[in-house]
DNA sequence: CACAACTAGTTGTCTATACCAGTTTATAAG
DNA sequence: CTTATAAACTGGTATAGACAACTAGTTGTG
């Protein structure tokens, strides 16, 4: 049960002990509710400022690794729960998962200049060109979703409305070679719009699900931001949470 | 621009640091974006050592509410976005998270037995015991979420309302000693029922987000159902995705 | 004018020490 | 044996100071 400290090395120290801990932890040899050597413990071993050690579990306690208790010690967490890895899929992965035929219409595709507010979600500057697609999400013949997608011309300059109604997804990953990395998304309950009722044909004042979600590239720059309303009645959004 | 430390209080000094900056963020005096009063100049401020200082700071930077510059200063910070979204599960943290007060009503506990929709959410048989209990989410004294509780009594044959009342997973994982591995959680978007209605204090039929999660042990078995109606106009639910 | 050097200001890291506040265990008193 | 007390642990708070790394502006030099 050991790990090593170098004092010259160009890594803090606080962090070389905070990853020695943790490699502790993830290779098992300190399990779960099992208290950690003492605070003073570690600076004898260490030969370092109690202050120091502390910046180290600090460090390891904010991040759920350990759990700190007065007049006891310091022990090894329980693991927190935190969203899944599998969520990033489209409304087609997603309607094909649940057993049903996706399909969708494209009702608008157009050039616009970006708004304060879009400029701000996608980092870029006000009034440059976005593209904006409008669709209909349908699943076996029942309208889902409708859908406004913003995306900078920049990064597709040569998007086109048939490319589109195809796979967008395809064409961003394969074609233009953009990875995309991970997804902010915030969901919340609504009522139905005069126009949004109309195309989803539901009533106005029907519950709606609210869903936002910025998808960003692996360079960090955001490829798109897309609200969807999606029928309250017919659509359930399901996660899988697990234990980091 | 100025707030008080008493030395003699029984509060730690930290505290009162942190309490202080945090009010002056919230009542506009520090504006997102502001540069804080140096660390040095606290310091003398207040005739604190800088440690002290720093703790009152790592605790504001944790929370999101300050970002840290080396060379630059110490800013305000510009909104919820800037903080990671990992990790807020529980309406307890993930209220502290968005800088809110979260308490809750416990408006019931009680035995019944399992119905069949339970049995096979809980994944046991019918007519098993379960303890119920029913809850006001709270937070800044805004009444949030109404949350239904179901636990197979043989996993927790001696819980009281006592302990129920106070922090549940606590006492699950830390007394009990079973461990969380994940969960299932589904979102749907619906109205406000009479009931629902006059405990979140909203009009019957206002949009409200309904949230329905299993919660599993390592062991496989589930732990509880929770279902929980959070107000549609007061709460927005965020996620992070990462690609898998 | 361009550029390097300097300087003052910031946070980042680290030391060494001290005492306070809970918890457990050993020890002495009854 | 039981009970109180003391000692020896644990983490919590706080001090005072030092030097490093980084930023931004100023100043001096070519």
């Amino acid at each position: 049960m050991l790990f090593e400290v170098d004092k010259d090395s160009l890594l803090p120290i606080y962090f070389q002990i905070e990853e020695g801990l943790k490699s502790l932890i993830s290779s098992g040899e300190l399990q779960p509710g099992e208290m950690i050597p003492s605070e003073r413990e570690l600076c004898d071993r260490y030969d370092v400022s109690r202050m120091t050690v502390r910046q180290a579990i600090n460090n390891l306690v904010n991040d759920g690794f350990l759990i700190r208790k007065r007049g006891k010690g310091t022990f090894v967490g329980m693991g927190k729960i935190e969203q899944g890895l599998k969520g990033l899929t489209s409304f087609t992965e997603d309607m094909k998962a649940r057993g049903m035929n996706p399909t969708s219409i494209l009702l608008d595709f157009r050039e616009i200049k970006a708004t304060a507010a879009l400029s701000a979600k996608l980092q870029i500057h006000e009034n440059e060109w976005l593209i904006e697609m409008q669709r209909i999400r349908i699943a076996d013949d029942i309208p889902m979703a409708y859908e406004s997608v913003y995306l900078p011309k920049e990064l597709v300059p040569e998007l086109t409305k048939e490319i589109a109604s195809q796979s967008l997804y395809d064409y961003i990953e394969k074609e233009k070679k953009l990875a995309i990395a991970h997804a902010d998304q915030s969901l919340e309950a609504s009522v139905a719009k005069q126009k949004e009722a109309e195309i989803l044909q539901i009533d106005e004042g029907a519950p709606v699900l609210a869903i936002e979600r910025t998808t960003f590239l692996t360079t960090g720059k955001p490829l798109e931001f897309v609200r969807s309303i999606y029928r309250g009645d017919r659509y359930k959004f399901k996660i899988e949470l697990v234990r980091s």
